[in-house]
DNA sequence: TAACCGTGGTT
DNA sequence: TAACCAAGGTT
């Protein structure tokens, strides 16, 4: 257990006035201030809420809109993705970048189709069992979609506790039990309130307490927050790890598939070999490809996105 | 646990 | 400008 990691007994045992005081000021700031998202209007259902959790896996809000709004004009169901190739899902997915959520996410339509009825499921355990969703989709899905009470820790409500409540400016590299603990420890008892609580919390952090230059002055817990009230010390500790890009095999990948992507027909060899100088990498992003599922190698040297 | 997996905007 | 960052998941 590292420093950082640590948090204050007073949190993990924050009884039920300490939590409301934050929970009540933050809901009535969502109340007044959350975005107009289309997965978050009335007749968005759980189908879209479980797309637009796929798409924003580590990609922005701005992105994601154009992609989220055709992908639901063309696959308004899960059935209707599952009833396409997945090859088309990788190719509906565009630049959002991590193509192999658009392939998890075919995955799921075609489980959600066989194993469900079609519906998007509601039990947090059987959500989980789906391709591509892991410990935060499956609580954002149940949570956003239905309304049940999950503790829902992505980056922006971990940075929000890090700071308003274990008083330090960015939360561990990976999720720790610690804060597990104080998300559950911070959930509203009421079911409805606690669904309410996580997407404000993290509408918080993604528009005031965000990890660059938090605005304070609009936050609505600045009085209470216990990083601010430190004096907004330093973070100290491992460097937060950085994402080398050029030159890797991920930048080779996006150019191979983005080929793919853009070809009506199957793209001879001599294509792909054209979009990176060095063979060996080449050939060792395009085998990664084949092997992801992402890309159907074809006789005589010729590719194509995965047809089913 | 830590490395790997895209892409583009911001600082 | 290079580094950082973005509603993570899988192995």
């Amino acid at each position: 257990m590292t420093a950082t990691s640590e948090i204050t007994p007073s949190a993990t045992n924050a009884t039920a006035a300490a939590t409301a005081a934050l929970h009540t000021p933050v809901i009535a700031w969502f109340d007044a201030n959350a975005r107009d998202l289309p997965w978050r209007r009335p007749e968005a259902g759980a189908w879209a809420v479980m797309v637009s959790e796929f798409m924003l896996q580590q990609t922005p809000v701005s992105r994601v809109l154009p992609v989220y709004e055709q992908w639901m004009e063309r696959w308004p169901s899960p059935a209707d993705l599952a009833a396409d190739s997945p090859g088309e899902a990788v190719r509906a997915w565009g630049r959002l970048g991590y193509p192999r959520r658009a392939l998890r996410l075919h995955g799921a339509a075609v489980a959600i189709r066989d194993r469900h009825n079609g519906d998007v499921p509601s039990d947090h355990g059987q959500l989980l069992a789906l391709p591509g969703i892991g410990e935060y989709t499956a609580a954002a899905v149940a949570s956003f979609a239905y309304g049940q009470r999950h503790a829902v820790l992505d980056t922006n409500v971990r940075r929000v506790f890090a700071r308003a409540v274990t008083g330090i400016q960015y939360p561990p590299n990976a999720t720790t039990a610690a804060e597990r603990r104080l998300a559950r420890s911070l959930l509203p008892e009421q079911e409805a309130r606690a669904a309410r609580w996580a997407a404000a919390s993290m509408e918080l952090g993604a528009l005031v307490c965000t990890a660059k230059s938090p605005d304070c002055g609009a936050c609505p817990v600045s009085q209470q927050c216990a990083w601010r009230l430190a004096g907004k010390p330093a973070h100290v500790g491992p460097p937060r790890r950085g994402q080398t890009y050029a030159g890797t095999d991920r930048q080779v990948r996006g150019k191979l598939l983005a080929v793919l992507r853009e070809a009506d027909e199957p793209v001879p060899q001599a294509a792909l070999d054209a979009v990176w100088h060095e063979p060996v990498q080449r050939a060792r992003a395009l085998d990664g490809l084949v092997a992801d599922g992402l890309v159907e190698p074809l006789e005589n040297g010729v590719y194509r996105l995965p047809a089913g």
